[in-house]
DNA sequence: ACCTGAACACCGTTCAAGT
DNA sequence: ACCTGAACACCGTTCAAGT
């Protein structure tokens, strides 16, 4: 091995500080989720990542919530393709669960998602899949279209209820509030208050799938 | 009017601070709510309103997130009682409607919603309202109860949507980047990215509405 | 028990100045 | 054009000390 002239020495001995790009920044962003969760994915703590002053990023992203949304589409890369077997309300069921398992990981991310639309090529490849299973399911393309957006929105806020730590200590307040009450006032609460909490998320996910697919699958669009 | 020995005129020159409470603390935060959104709606900027140090707020209130939740049930009880004219679906979409709307007013309370559950009064009695439609209804009280629960989370995500600012920036990115997919790796989508984007907000949701009351009607729980 | 000042450990974003 | 240091204008929460 011969030295190069263009890598001097003293460049080599410790790696030369990498030019900043978008794709860099979002790549240290993932990591940082990955490691750290999303409330670490801030410009302070990245440019500290990259060796920079924060100002720097505002050159590659507009701002905090760009950035999310581009984490969220590379994370998209990884859910994998639609599966070969089953019915089309089963993979599309399952494609959904995908999509909402990989934002379980992130409940952080899920919420961001919520108000940061990702626009990037994993995320229309999500919807292509989505749709051309409605498709092949016979639903007819306008309430399919509208199907797949409240399809997504659905699976990224229920995922995205989960964000937050003290979701437990509400849930308590909740379950209290709703075995305490009077069957007076609330009757159909104190009648059913075991129903309106039983079930296993991924039981209650999945029904919510269903039903959903079935009222997209029978409701027409308006003219 | 004669003065009143316990309100000595130094003291009603200008009100005397009033002593701390949680109802007081609540009803600051809705006052900086309606005047200035829920991002000012901070522990800090609480206490100076309340001319103390964020500090004494942590007495009666346990953080940021419960606080908005408390915001939220008291707004609640703005939404107004179910209508007495209707079928129970159109009075069921009707209660869902107004409560959407209301969040529409402050979506970034819709935001924090979806992740601190109320469970207040206002709340209960809305849940309490929605089951006893869907009874009416003839909806089989379990799958009334985790209808109830989907309902309240799609109208609660779909006000959460609007918030952020940016939400505009995200908007024209997404429609940019479905207009101009290639037929040939997302054909579905380019057949009909104009049903994507088509139609006028409230349209969408009542379209919504129906179609998971459809869903919620005509699917069973599992044993 | 309730209240407080002060501190700790952070944020996003902008801007003038440099290269 | 790209990069930077420094500043502006904030946050939530904790804690020791007071009343």
């Amino acid at each position: 091995m011969t030295a190069r002239p263009d890598t001097p020495r003293s460049r080599r001995e410790r790696p030369a500080k990498p030019a900043l790009s978008r794709e860099g920044i979002v790549a240290a962003a993932v990591a940082v989720l990955r490691a750290e969760g999303l409330q670490k994915v801030t410009m302070r703590r990245l440019a500290q990542e990259l060796d920079t002053g924060p100002a720097s990023l505002y050159v590659y992203v507009r701002n905090t919530a760009e950035l999310h949304a581009a984490v969220l589409d590379e994370l998209l890369g990884t859910i994998g393709p639609v599966p070969a077997e089953g019915s089309w309300r089963e993979r599309l069921e399952q494609v959904l669960t995908a999509y909402t398992a990989m934002l379980f990981e992130h409940p952080s991310l899920a919420r961001s998602a919520l108000t940061a639309w990702p626009s990037g090529p994993h995320y229309l490849n999500l919807i292509e899949n989505l749709l051309a299973l409605l498709d092949e399911g016979g639903v007819p393309p306008a309430q399919a279209a509208w199907g797949v957006d409240l399809l997504l929105q659905q699976a990224t806020a229920t995922a995205a209820e989960h964000s937050a730590g003290d979701t437990q200590d509400d849930w308590d307040a909740l379950t209290d509030a709703l075995r305490n009450v009077s069957d007076r006032t609330h009757p159909h609460i104190a009648a059913r208050s075991d129903d309106l909490l039983s079930g296993a998320p991924m039981a209650r996910l999945s029904w919510r799938f269903q039903a959903l697919i079935t009222g997209i699958e029978r409701t027409a669009v308006p003219d």
